[in-house]
DNA sequence: TTGTATGCGTTATCAT
DNA sequence: ATGATAACGCATACAA
């Protein structure tokens, strides 16, 4: 900025001035000068100086479980969008499935100085804890057993599991699944609903929970034996669309048909989920009005107590759960 | 700082060497006065601080062009793995297929100061000359034009594209597509190595090429008609698995059997790629080869020559070919 | 309208 | 072994 200001002939501080359009105006004469001189020098902004000084970095942080998964990796997306649009940066931080990595990103982020943090942790509260007493604004995108440390923008997944199950039930499977990740918050509420839109039912329904990681190949890996062996539930409501995509591979592995030896729910709603193979009856969660209120929440004051969002789900039914609005193409069907 | 310092009775450049363990000893006595200090105030270490003091902010940035591409997020990743070893942050910024995100990021990663970038450009050069000129090392993960500017690490693709075009024809399909991208050096490539095998082979060969974005979805809108209206080819080299995905899906809307009706090849070697529906045959690249030198490159000191490796790929056959070492489960197959 | 000078939180040099 | 202090590049309060 030195070099600028001398070849302009002037101060620092003009320079700064010209380079930010303000706080103070600038003769256009004396701004020529100034660009000029910037480009001839090749000046390039230092965003670390700047951040030290006015105190802001200007940046968001996203802890995603796994980046491979593309519900996060579309999240990351939407958020960045949100953020660009002030201008600010968002640095994604991948746990890839591990607490530790979890727990390194949200350690770096505080000492980066960003501004909040939106978190999609692998527990249910632990990194908060350290983030809440570093005083960074958070948001979570899922349910935290305190309240207070953060806000939380859901689904209802109780609900959502509920309207889920309902719709198997309602297809006339008694022989039900849940297929979810290990004990969780999420997952609990998930279970719940499940257990609840069984226990309503008239019948007697046959149902149990499985768990797996939240990966297709852990559920690959997970289903095959069980379908081998005949263990073929009639319906599998799957909390992630990673996990029924899982299920429609270990499916097709073992030669059954979805949806009609094994019907298959998803949730997330991924942008994938309609381009499977079939095409995949799922909750979509909201992720636009996620991000959305996600930097809304972290532009606010300090001091602001924690917001709890409940949005609204859709359910979108495709083929896998046996609805024919578009008929399985003939070389798919058994003849 | 100032706190604990104050707080331990001592001064800042003490707590400094206490908490960098140097580069002056410290005396076991005062080091646990600052800890304890530190801990009390709990102080935060801050990076910007540190970076402006310092003169870098041990991160690298990574520009990919299209974050919901598991490829890429697979690279993501393998990047992160590597830099994290060193310590060092990874930043990555999605281009989402739009060039002017692409030199957004680009020109912010400048003015953040990162220490090098890894770029995947949807142009052969633009952003390279911007970065080039101030004067950040940088690794290309594809061919550029201009081998002056930056590094690059890349598999051949000409080869590629050759060899699975050879395995295509050996199966003895001899209607064939190559479906790329748009014109670039990348696509040009391929398709240099898919005209060549055609060329070399023995017998007449109808081909063509066909070019859509890098996206299932892109890849199902466009195929749709053609599947529809009888067009269809005996077998397709997609140049990413992305659009290979996108070809399976079109065939199974369309009712055709992958790979009795259409065979299909891919490029990445995605970790998906082993769990589509068929598996797909596939040409590996090698990710973790180009993470782990991608940042040996930018560790290098400045001024070092770009280097330009090219490095081997893998070619994976799996059911979508038509390489029958993983028969089509029952329930698939026509009868 | 513009110039001077200070401080952001660190690290590292120079004293002591 | 440790204390005082300068400097990193920038933005801005204060002067002029």
């Amino acid at each position: 900025m030195r070099d600028v200001a001398e070849r302009a002939g002037t101060s620092t501080a003009v320079v700064s001035y010209v380079l930010n359009n303000g706080p103070r105006p600038v003769a256009a004469a004396t701004r020529e000068r100034v660009l000029q001189a910037a480009a001839e020098v090749g000046y390039k902004l230092n965003l670390t100086a700047r951040a030290l000084r006015v105190g802001t970095t200007r940046t968001t942080g996203l802890v995603v479980p796994d980046i491979t998964n593309p519900y996060f990796a579309e999240l990351a997306r939407a958020l960045e969008d949100e953020v660009a649009q002030l201008g600010n940066l968002l640095v994604i931080g991948d746990s890839a499935l591990s607490h530790e990595q979890e727990e390194r990103h949200c350690r770096v982020f505080i000492e980066r100085q960003v501004g909040g943090i939106v978190l999609l942790s692998l527990a249910d509260t632990a990194p908060i804890v350290e983030l809440a007493e570093a005083g960074i604004p958070i948001v979570v995108l899922h349910p935290v057993p305190d309240p207070e440390l953060a806000s939380t923008l859901t689904i209802d997944y109780d609900a959502a599991a509920a309207v889920a199950t309902r719709h198997l039930l309602d297809h006339g499977y008694t022989d039900l699944r849940l297929l979810t990740a290990e004990p969780a918050l999420g997952p609990m509420l998930h279970e719940r609903g499940f257990r609840r839109a069984v226990g309503a039912h008239p019948d007697p329904v046959d149902h149990d929970v499985w768990r797996t990681p939240i990966s297709r190949f852990a559920v690959v890996e997970a289903l095959r034996g069980r379908f081998r062996s005949g263990d073929v539930p009639r319906a599998i409501y799957a909390t992630t669309d990673e996990q029924a995509f899982g299920v429609l591979i270990a499916a097709y592995e073992a030669g059954l048909r979805v949806p009609q030896d094994v019907a298959v729910v998803g949730c997330d709603g991924t942008a994938n989920s309609a381009v499977s193979i079939p095409p995949l009856t799922t909750i979509a969660q909201p992720r636009g009005d996620f991000a959305r209120l996600a930097v809304e929440i972290l532009g606010r004051p300090t001091g602001t107590d924690p917001v709890h969002d409940v949005l609204d789900f859709d359910f979108i039914t495709r083929r896998s759960c046996g609805c024919s609005q578009d008929p399985a193409p003939s070389a798919f069907a058994r003849r």
